[in-house]
DNA sequence: TTGTAGGCGTTATCAT
DNA sequence: ATGATAACGCCTACAA
């Protein structure tokens, strides 16, 4: 069977006996067509499956109706969260995503912003990579005046929103629940300190500990690639300190899993010897037993307000440009992990 | 800053002093352009920072070098392993991946189909919502001879090919392991019956059963909707079995995973008083304690097949229509949750 | 309220 | 090996 022919409006124009442009501007509602026009104009399109092409409306137009996303990882319920929550935003709008992933590489998240650029997306949501040192690749966008919002791993921009927790107050709060269960030796698992939610969580740390009159110490400072097995390094690490440590707070939940799976291994009781605590409450955090202290990041709600402040900015409800920061609450939840009474 | 106007071939054109025909065609390689000739029109266009309007391609050629994809949902281990692969053949190959979730709901994924026939995807890979009682409203892409592809959740259609693991042989040695560990009183968990995934892992349970003697008992099928809630429901019901079933084979490693913890909270150890196995390794398998067994599904390869075939058929390499069905190998993983000895 | 005309940037077709 | 021209389908001044 062959490729039938394309309906377009002059199709429509012709049968109704109407001009084109009468025909367009029906088709969008315009104001100043007779209502019994635009009626017979949506009857026809409807009964001959007419859909308008987006291509020669963009070209017309010059934008796309698609917003670019490039995210660190996909393989992580993080962002397959965030991503939803954006998902629901756009698609109420008409909008559409076009989703990438740098793979915590700097040269491929460069390779994505230029193929985001050339694909001409509306806008850019960006979580950045661990490895990334700068952010110059995105210069195409702010160059052009494009709309770019930072969610997660956010980096400062002149006229360019954030959306973030506040992953020091955060981290200070899982480290003084620590603390207040009675802990002193705390070590902390985290990554490569180059993003702010690293960088902000290990700070929060050290707060809690020099607020309580705990010293930091660096070889407490344990640094991986926050994967279950780096947590499982870091078990072995903290195994064969003397004295040892009474507490983990590690940077994501599934290295302090790791870790309390190594630890119960060698025979270390968590919470009795060691007190555990992770981040971003995902759902393997209700598995591990005991079940993990950490914090509530709603990746849905960031996802959410992310898509949206685009979206608003896109459609001229507000303007990106004047927000800089956004904070969004995250929260404490103790479990038995890290429960010593 | 104003934004700057773009630069399109004619500016190549007018500055090179040929004509826009010669920049197009120098610009995709075209054979018949002087050697001398492309390299000026090269050089040129990376100077000024040219960037193809892709618009207007699409618009003349009739195509978006898209791939829509719409799977059931995007908070899923699995779905985003299986997206990764994906996008990790079509970057590759120049063209773009369009998501969308159908939520399990029929009606979204009508809406899903349409709006991914409305932005011209060229093609389309699709693992059916489990509610979906039909899939007439694909028609929209076999009426025009779009490719579509099925993957994980398929169905039977002419001209149409399907990636998929032996569900049916899967849930076989499952339940053969089981057996082999001395369990006759084997419940399943399951969800509704309209996909294949789920129809064949019980067929293939049931198989086993008769191949070993063991008669199908209609109280031994659990149906619920597959979350860690429905495996701990599950457990409640299993619990007030009299004599207690000595083994659980999950069709997801999620469920499994509810299940065991609601078993452990019960006093019912597994795999001492009942074996538990599921069905993905996902992460969460090794997790649980005991670790699950479970069915090695690869996601990663299964988004690759299918988004390979696809790309393969849009440049004419190979013709989708010729091939049915694509099984992939999956594996059964024995681990501590299924073993009695 | 409706219509006319031109252009968005590219490529296919038909010359040269 | 290169060029002129038209067309892809839509939108928006401007005109009526």
């Amino acid at each position: 069977m062959a490729t039938k022919k394309e309906i377009t409006i002059y199709d429509l124009a012709d049968k109704l006996k109407i001009s084109p442009t009468t025909v367009s501007r029906g088709l969008k509602d315009h104001p100043s067509i007779n209502k019994a026009t635009k009626k017979r104009i949506f009857d026809l399109a409807e009964e001959v499956g007419y859909r308008t092409n987006h291509f020669a409306r963009n070209l017309r137009q010059q934008r796309t109706n698609t917003i670019g996303v490039i995210v660190p990882l996909l393989i992580s319920n993080f962002t397959s969260t965030v991503i939803a929550g954006m998902e629901n935003v756009v698609n109420k709008a008409g909008y559409n995503l076009l989703i990438s992933q740098s793979l915590e590489s700097y040269k491929k998240e460069v390779a994505n912003a230029k193929t985001m650029f050339d694909s001409r997306v509306d806008g850019l949501l960006v979580s950045l990579a661990n490895e990334s040192m700068n952010i110059d690749h995105f210069d195409l966008f702010f160059n052009k005046n494009l709309p770019l919002v930072f969610f997660d791993r956010v980096e400062e921009h002149k006229n360019c929103t954030s959306i973030m927790i506040d992953n020091r107050k955060a981290a200070y709060n899982v480290t003084t629940h620590l603390i207040k269960q009675g802990c002193k030796r705390i070590v902390h698992i985290t990554t490569i300190l180059n993003r702010n939610v690293y960088i902000d969580r290990l700070n929060g740390y050290k707060e809690a500990l020099s607020e309580n009159d705990i010293k930091f110490k660096e070889e407490y400072l344990i640094i991986g690639n926050l994967s279950q097995d780096a947590g499982a390094k870091a078990a072995e690490i903290i195994r064969q300190m003397s004295p040892l440590p009474d507490a983990v707070f590690a940077a994501n939940d599934i290295t302090a899993v790791g870790c309390i799976l190594a630890l119960n291994r060698a025979g270390i009781r968590v919470p009795e010897d060691i007190a555990v605590a992770g981040f971003n409450n995902d759902p393997v955090s209700r598995v591990i037993e005991p079940n993990l202290t950490t914090i509530d990041y709603r990746g849905y709600e960031m996802g959410e307000t992310a898509a949206q402040h685009m979206i608003n900015h896109l459609t001229g409800l507000s303007n990106i440009k004047t927000t800089h920061t956004i904070i969004l609450r995250s929260e404490l939840i103790t479990r038995a992990s890290s429960l010593k009474s």
